[in-house]
DNA sequence: GCATGTGAAGTGGTTCACAGCA
DNA sequence: TGCTGTGAACCACTTCACATGC
């Protein structure tokens, strides 16, 4: 399996859904499927999968019968190069923080979340599956010492700003964004914005077209 | 002011993000603006911007000056066609359903949350913002009766899918799923995704690569 | 002169159609 | 024969380059 350089990003989007579906049929005791059962619990096309395993390098494709579970998985984590652990950690200790440092989907493939940060007083302190809630003031500092990658930022449009800045000061090079502003940040540092409220409205434009 | 039928997806996408930029700018008393301004702050290249404009046939820009913000906003608006409003529910009545349902986000745009739903008998009687929570069993007769076009799943993944069955035999028509698994659904239901653990997967992927 | 507006060229990704192989 | 693998055609969107108009 070769490693190509230059597999286009939303390939590399899709292979941890491939993974979650490829878990699932191991865990009910299956060894192997074809690309139309696994392209279509991913949600994608057979060709959309082939393409994607081709692209990527995977190589346990058997033609006529399918593919094999395990070593598919093996390559596909290979891809993802989801040996090394990733530490990140989460700004904002609202709901949807909460929801997020709960979240069983941002516990696996590697990532560590190892703090949470919140102005609040009521929050410092607080504990959630082991990890605390520290003051915003110490983010630079421990996002410094700790060696973090990523910030999640879940607070209030207003707050995020500084967040981003703070994170940054202190070493993060990647930013998953949640609130709605749109961060400004220096060209080596990767954003990623989900802006919940948009998406739904993404759709009221559907509900609305589809009269 | 033309409703060109056939504006890409992409470009309505980006249009409740012009939205709030352009609010932003009239709150702080601003009139007009160019779309350099304008596309900054919402993270777009201005000529993305300009060309989004023209293939939504807004007619407020001014050669050499800018853009009427007051009319522009008027134009996306209606391109938006944001004067009916729309229902929705949310289904999960933990973090992250509380977190969705007190988002200003999702009370924004014509979009009106109409009742939340879930299987504990300690989360059924709860209320938030006015809305309550109401239980699983009811969800069908609920849309159904509230004529809901949009289902909002924030259960677990193996409660999704029979959150998205409940729904679309009540009759909504789009879904907003945050669960991992990938709904079945029939071609007519529109399906938007949000997978929250594979969105940090992504950044995880970048931080790696940087090394 | 400065900022909008837009056909044309370019780019990235998906789908097609079929070759290759158990 | 059945399913994988992949160059080529296709499509959607973005970027360029420049015409247009206040």
């Amino acid at each position: 399996m070769q490693l190509d350089r230059d597999v286009p990003l939303s390939t590399m989007e899709r292979l941890p859904s491939y993974l979650r579906v490829i878990d699932s049929l191991l865990a009910h005791g299956m060894r192997a499927a074809t690309s139309d059962v696994l392209a279509g619990r991913a949600g994608v096309t057979s060709v959309q999968f082939r393409k994607d395993m081709s692209l990527v390098g995977a190589v346990s494709g058997v033609r006529g019968s399918g593919y094999d579970l395990g070593a598919l998985r093996g390559e596909l984590r290979t891809a993802m190069g989801s040996s090394e652990r990733i530490g990140f950690v989460i700004i904002g200790f609202g709901n949807l923080g909460r929801a997020l440092a709960s979240s069983p989907a941002f516990s696996r493939g590697g990532l560590d979340l190892l703090g949470m940060f919140d102005v609040a007083e009521s929050a410092v302190g607080q504990e959630v599956a082991g990890v605390k809630v520290y003051h915003d003031e110490m983010l630079e500092a421990f996002v410094r010492d700790n060696n973090v990658s990523i910030a999640v930022i879940a607070t209030p449009a207003e707050a995020a700003q500084l967040a981003a800045d703070q994170a940054i000061l202190g070493g993060a090079r990647e930013i998953l964004n949640f609130s709605p502003a749109a961060l400004q940040v220096p060209e080596t540092v990767e954003v990623r914005t989900i802006d919940l409220g948009a998406e739904l409205q993404m759709l009221a434009l559907h509900a609305r077209s589809a009269r």
